[in-house]
DNA sequence: CTTGACTCTCCCGTATATGGAGGGTGTATA
DNA sequence: TATACACCCTCCATATACGGGAGAGTCAAG
């Protein structure tokens, strides 16, 4: 029986990790003295610290450790469990992988003195939303305004409650010259009616979203969609929908194109290529 | 201004993960109630909030976000961030693959039937080390027995102390069928003289040692060393310098080959193939 | 005024240890 | 025998990035 210094340097565990392990019950000493307390290991010990470690190298919780030592596992347990532990590693390495191209892409953007970019996209999963809508096609962007007046009007009409931002749906898949089609949503709870030009339906929820803020006027959200698009393509990305455009922070006065205190967000559906 | 709340449905992130962004000053809202100590956030908040999960993403500790978000970084410091960042997961993608691979011998090893190996093989680091030993070649390695008793009469004869569990050193590259190469040491503190036999030295410190315990019979220790040999080359390792085997518990009487309490850990250094 | 949704702070728990304070123990040597 | 010094003990705190829950206060609508 040794104490506890010697079985540390024996197996190059520290005191205080074997102190754990005794704590934890993966590895109890032999002996411990009543008056004093002091653990006494044995030699034989170390080949179950050593079975421990190989475990632990594996990658395995202490807590899966101590089942798997306990001894009363059938094969097929204990195969199961290896092979959980096999998936989780395969799961790991993929989000590392996807984590240094991510790193990479920075890295590059960097060298080329781009410092960092003003736009941070990040993916989001988004609800199911209930919205009542106007859908028209309007030569420009900004003309959407008359839509909002439209919808805006109907809904104050019916005092019904409005649960979010308001948000523009982009359905055109390219940019257009002229003639955007444009939906204008409002989220709303409860029972509204629809009418012709007024639709009231459920947006879907959207496993992938890929977000960017733009902070500032309107007038310059192009380039907040130029550094989402680009980054979609960049990361690997596909657009699977209509844009959205939400309007946080509404210009004062709303159709103010140049408000700088204005604040979107713009989400596109994606999914991988 | 909106509450913490909303601000947690607009960005997706919870509302626990706010209050601690707070109270690590990561994320301060722009305003709180000095009476109710509500929180409250501006919506160009989110644009700060998307950085933040954007540089999480990329596997970054919220400490060194809020070092890159201070603004006050030179790009140089910032670039020595992200690439240390991605050395560092280039370093854990390796550790994972390696992982993977003993995961998978393991698996293998199971399907066999062979449950679960009674031999658990361990890296270590191995210290330099002082001994005091005598090397001879022997007909096989029952017979180190004698270099033992010459060794041991020496040393009680200098009233030596002794610091650790006596070894043998079998300097063989190949397993022989006759004559065994065979160092026996016992490491030793302070100062010792040697002599033409007992020689007084340093044995070197390894960077990577294979080590297995085996517990029982001396005379059945060739399991250990089989055990050993084949993880050694199933892991894509090499042998590079002598074994080394610690006698931890000594049979008793010492030269009995049968005591099954005996305690032996075998060790090679090793390096990747 | 009530109701129900929302928010606050405070405390505990997670996993795997590491570090330190303060105090007892064992052994070799002066 | 006294003392020095290495060794060991327990208890507490710390790190990460939150999540759960208790108990109490706040806000807005009806």
């Amino acid at each position: 029986m040794i104490r506890i210094g010697d079985f540390s340097k024996l197996s190059r565990v520290s005191i205080k990790t074997l102190r754990y392990y005794d704590e934890v019950g993966l590895l109890k000493p032999v002996h411990v003295d009543r008056f004093t307390s002091y653990r006494y290991y044995d030699y034989h010990q170390l080949s179950r610290l050593y079975r421990i470690l190989a475990l632990k190298d594996l990658g395995f919780a202490l807590e899966d450790i101590s089942r798997l030592l306990a001894g009363n596992l059938a094969v097929g347990q204990m195969q199961a469990m290896v092979q959980l532990r096999q998936a989780e590693i395969r799961q790991r390495m993929v989000e590392e992988l996807e984590r240094l191209a991510r790193v990479e892409i920075l890295l590059r953007q960097i060298e080329q003195g781009e410092i960092m970019s003003n736009y941070d996209i990040v993916i989001k999963q988004i609800e199911p939303l209930l919205v009542a809508s106007v859908r028209d096609v309007v030569p420009t962007p900004p003309e959407q305004y008359s839509l909002w007046g439209e919808l805006m009007a109907y809904l104050e009409g019916n005092s019904a409650y409005m649960s979010g931002p308001p948000m523009a749906l982009y359905h055109d898949a390219e940019v257009p010259e002229q003639d955007w089609d444009i939906e204008v949503c409002m989220p709303i709870v409860g029972l509204v009616p629809g009418t012709k030009r007024i639709n009231v339906h459920t947006l879907p929820g959207i496993a992938m979203m890929a977000c960017v803020v733009h902070n500032g006027p309107f007038a310059t959200i192009g380039q907040a969609y130029d550094a989402l698009a680009r980054w979609i393509d960049e990361h690997g990305y596909r657009i699977v929908g209509p844009g959205r455009e939400l309007n946080l922070r509404v210009p004062d006065p709303p159709n103010n194109q140049n408000d700088p205190n204005a604040v979107n967000e713009i989400q596109f559906p994606i999914e991988k290529v």
